[in-house]
RNA sequence: CGGGGCGUGGCUCAGCCUGGUAGAGCGCCUGGUUCGGGUCCAGGAGGCCGGAGGUUCGAAUCCUCUCGCCCCGACCA
């Protein structure tokens, strides 16, 4: 028997998180390459069940796909102080094309305000032209200190929105609507229990006027920014004097959004449902629903049982593992690490009793079925599944989720719950939108997450470093 | 970017201290055998030891530099 690959999340978390991407055949790091990773098939698949998703619910929402040069003139970046500031650090820049120094360097997107910005102003004049509602699909690099496959690498994939609009009301009314579509996306699709909420000021983006994020609890209790929505006001609109005629006449800048996932969230996935035995997908991402492990011994079985497995797999829409020389047990490992949702076991005792054996990758149930209305048993598993993943989240949310009264109620939370171990934890607790209380935070090694839209809390009360009076509370936690 | 660890067949690693021309297990290939949770046996392929430079008659081994990966911290989708 040999030793399983995979390092238990009790053991060492962060090894596990790497091996399971590792085992399930999802990633590995691009050696030659600093900081950057191969997304491979099996990964891949995933991004593009995300990106479907993602893009159908776009498209519904009124916008188009575009594409924006990777590279941005340096000067751009410069032109909206606070982004400029907040990126620089992390820029990639090339100086040099064509064997000639370039007289003005370009520096590689790490995203894409400024140049759409630009064409924003040159393409708007009217109120007629509003909204202006666009998506790019693209890839982004930004030079990161500390890499981990798909949660934080050097260059990452991911969807940049960007709209514009007439007034600041209907703008805000953008930002929270994709906002909702990304929980969507990450509840339903991912299974993944998110917390909407709004930035504070000290955490949102460079150069927005508000930053809205969902936020997930991982199975080590950190928080992950599995998305973000930003009201950008109007700072863009004014740095490339992106301006239109109002109905009254009158010249004014635009309003404008801009809102990104990323393929972190496939990190986001991994920790949110993988186990110690691998990957586990929900089924409504997982691009291999269903494999069919046939099992026999004789040639005359293999041929019955073969006929039946071809018969079933195309009644299910599975694939039937044919490979020989490998044993039904290094077939069942093989998919399970991969995070298949189900294994079918199709062997001459099952034929025998026209039935056949359903293993379910979330909870490791194997129960004999009948063969007829397979396909509709397979459906009722994969449904229950879903639900079961997602409801096992939100358990392990709410869990973990605890209130504090004081600054050294958070701090004694925090390091209690030590995230190596797997305790970490979400306070909610009242704290000022002020970067002064953002500030203490960090010295616990968390940060403010999110001021939660949904306040499921008891509503206002006093914060715990100024003393104010304080709206509602607000998510705090250690954070990926 | 600071601290720590690590780079040796595809993978996990031994060998390094005390230089003498590279090994094991797993995987892979071939044939047979097996097949309801990682079958077994036999044969076989595959590595200028991360890279560059130096010391030496001789370097995986000693020295210098460099690149990369992992972990911890400061910064971030």
């Amino acid at each position: 028997m040999a030793e399983s690959p995979i390092t238990p999340r009790g053991a060492d978390f962060a090894q596990w998180y790497q091996d399971v991407v590792l085992q399930g055949d999802m990633a590995e790091p691009a050696e030659i390459v600093k900081g950057c990773m191969v997304i491979k098939p099996n990964g891949y698949a995933v991004w593009e069940v995300l990106q479907r998703e993602l893009d159908g619910r776009f498209k519904a929402t009124g916008h188009q796909n575009a594409y924006f040069p990777l590279l941005i003139p340096q000067s751009f970046l410069q032109k909206e102080a606070e982004h400029v500031e907040g990126f620089s650090p992390e820029l990639a820049v090339v100086t040099v094309a064509g064997g000639k120094e370039l007289e003005e360097p370009y520096v590689i997107r790490p995203t894409s305000e400024t140049i759409i910005g630009h064409f924003f102003a040159k393409w708007i004049q009217s109120w007629r032209d509003l909204p202006m509602l666009m998506n790019q699909w693209a890839n982004v690099i930004r030079w990161e200190l500390r890499t981990r496959m798909f949660l934080r690498t050097t260059e990452f994939l991911w969807q940049e929105g960007h709209t514009a609009h007439s007034t600041h009301e209907e703008a805000m009314e953008e930002v929270l609507r994709m906002l909702d579509v990304y929980a969507d996306v990450a509840e339903n699709i991912m299974a993944m229990p998110v917390i909407r909420g709004q930035k504070t000021r000290a955490e949102k983006f460079a150069g927005a006027v508000k930053t809205y994020s969902i936020e997930a609890m991982m199975q080590n209790g950190l928080a992950l920014q599995a998305g973000t929505s930003h009201d950008l006001g109007q700072n863009f609109g004014k740095a490339f004097d992106v301006k239109f005629q109002n109905k009254e006449g009158q010249l004014d800048y635009v309003w404008q959004t801009s809102w990104g996932v990323s393929t972190r969230l496939i990190g986001g996935l991994i920790m949110t449902h993988s186990d110690d035995k691998g990957l586990v997908l929900p089924p409504k991402l997982a691009p291999l629903k269903s494999v069919l492990v046939p099992i026999y011994r004789k040639e005359e079985e293999r041929a019955a049982v073969l006929e039946a497995a071809h018969r079933i797999a195309k009644e299910t829409g599975s694939k039937v593992d044919e490979r020989e020389g490998h044993s039904p047990g290094a077939k069942f490992f093989h998919w399970e690490r991969r995070g298949v949702p189900v294994v079918l076991e199709l062997g001459p005792r099952d034929l025998a009793s026209g039935k056949i054996v359903v293993k379910r990758r979330d909870t490791g149930a194997k129960e004999p079925v009948s063969q007829d209305g397979i396909a509709a048993t397979l459906d009722a598993t994969l449904e229950a599944i879903q639900t079961n993943l997602f409801a096992s989240a939100r358990e392990r949310l709410k869990a973990n989720t605890v209130w504090a009264a004081s600054i050294g109620e958070v701090e004694e939370i925090l390091k209690d719950a030590s995230a190596e171990k797997g305790g970490g934890k979400f306070v909610m607790a009242h704290i000022k939108d002020d970067p002064e209380c953002d500030a203490r935070i960090k010295q616990f090694k968390a940060t403010i997450r999110n001021m939660p839209l949904v306040d499921e809390c008891d509503g206002p009360g006093k914060c715990i470093v100024t003393g104010e009076t304080v709206p509602q509370r607000a998510l705090i936690a250690k954070a990926y």
